[in-house]
DNA sequence: TCATCAATGTCCGAAAACCGCGAGACATTG
DNA sequence: CAATGTCTCGCGGTTTTCGGACATTGATGA
């Protein structure tokens, strides 16, 4: 059956409330993480959805619990414990490329632009993982948090540098300043 | 089940001779035609084929007998056996409009360019309507050849003028030379 | 140590080019 | 005076091309 790689009939959208603000989590019919962002970005989330799954329907709802605990979990300390949300994810190749290095990259540790798209094949793409990075539509569980300068600055983050820091911190990174 | 929608897993390609060269029919695992071509265009055909449906694998070998048994009996002058072949084609919205208004055209009818744009709503997209009639996948199931230019003449076919000519014969339609 | 600068790959939106037409303006023919 | 032919221009969806933007980095020079 070709239904593996089509596209969703319908998404939940839920809401938690973490440290850092309220979390927004959207999954499909299977349970899957399909988007994950904070209520500040909410229309530019919908927006995203619209653009990638345009004959789907979003309804606010309760995402399945396993999930909501994996969330509330790591929020409180366990840095692994999104590992086990399943995730998937609308994007070109070199996105899902890179999506797919991120998650390799155990939490406690970090890696630099550099090294990502080294890891990836692409040794002078460095922009471009910079960019693919930013556009990962699966925060926190697709860990783009992980990345950082080559001199250990954090440069970026899509949901504000604060929470970049406090992500890696909840991991036990030690960020400088 | 959104499986209706979704892009076939397995495609079936037969060739078939006829009175006007050797016909390439493409179809899908349900027996519906996705692509119909003649040889002369065979790479671009496969080029289509590749672009529209990315991650599915064609294969050499018999479309179901139903099939071939309607393009013989077509091509042996009844004019009207296509019409039980089931088709589907991948393209946009306005394409899509064109090609079923197409289909409301019996044998031995034409239509010109200016009366499809009107059947479908729109009067004066006249060169838009001759542009999706050539994108046409299935031509002759789909038939685009039933379409002439408002002083009586041919105009244009992407299989060879001549063809059409031939098609419109066999349909019992008068063209001039 | 800190600005500045160039080199770099991908993605997105805007703009232009491409045509399987038709209608109108003229010229040519019988 | 038709009837026929050539030419020009406007039409509109699709495809292609092009120019910036950017969650970087390493080499320079103050």
């Amino acid at each position: 059956m070709p239904t593996s790689n089509a596209p969703p009939e319908a998404l939940t959208l839920d809401r938690l409330s973490t440290p850092i603000g309220t979390a927004l989590l959207v999954t499909d019919e299977m349970g899957c993480l399909r988007a994950f962002n904070w209520t500040d970005y909410e229309p530019a989330m919908m927006a995203w959805i619209a653009r990638h799954y345009p004959n789907t329907s979003v309804t606010e709802g309760r995402v399945p619990s396993f999930v909501r605990s994996a969330f509330k979990a790591y929020f409180q300390g366990d840095a692994r414990a999104l590992e086990v949300v399943p995730w998937k994810a609308s994007g070109t190749l070199f996105q899902l490329n890179v999506w797919n290095a991120l998650c390799t990259i155990p939490a406690g540790e970090t890696v630099s632009y550099a090294g990502l798209a080294e890891r990836i094949g692409r040794p002078t793409a460095v922009r471009a993982v910079g960019l693919a990075n930013g556009a990962n539509p699966v925060a926190v569980v697709v860990p783009c948090h992980r990345v950082i300068g080559t001199n250990g600055s954090l440069t970026g983050y899509g949901g504000s540098l604060p929470r970049k820091r406090w992500l890696l911190n909840n991991e036990g990174v030690a960020v400088s300043p």
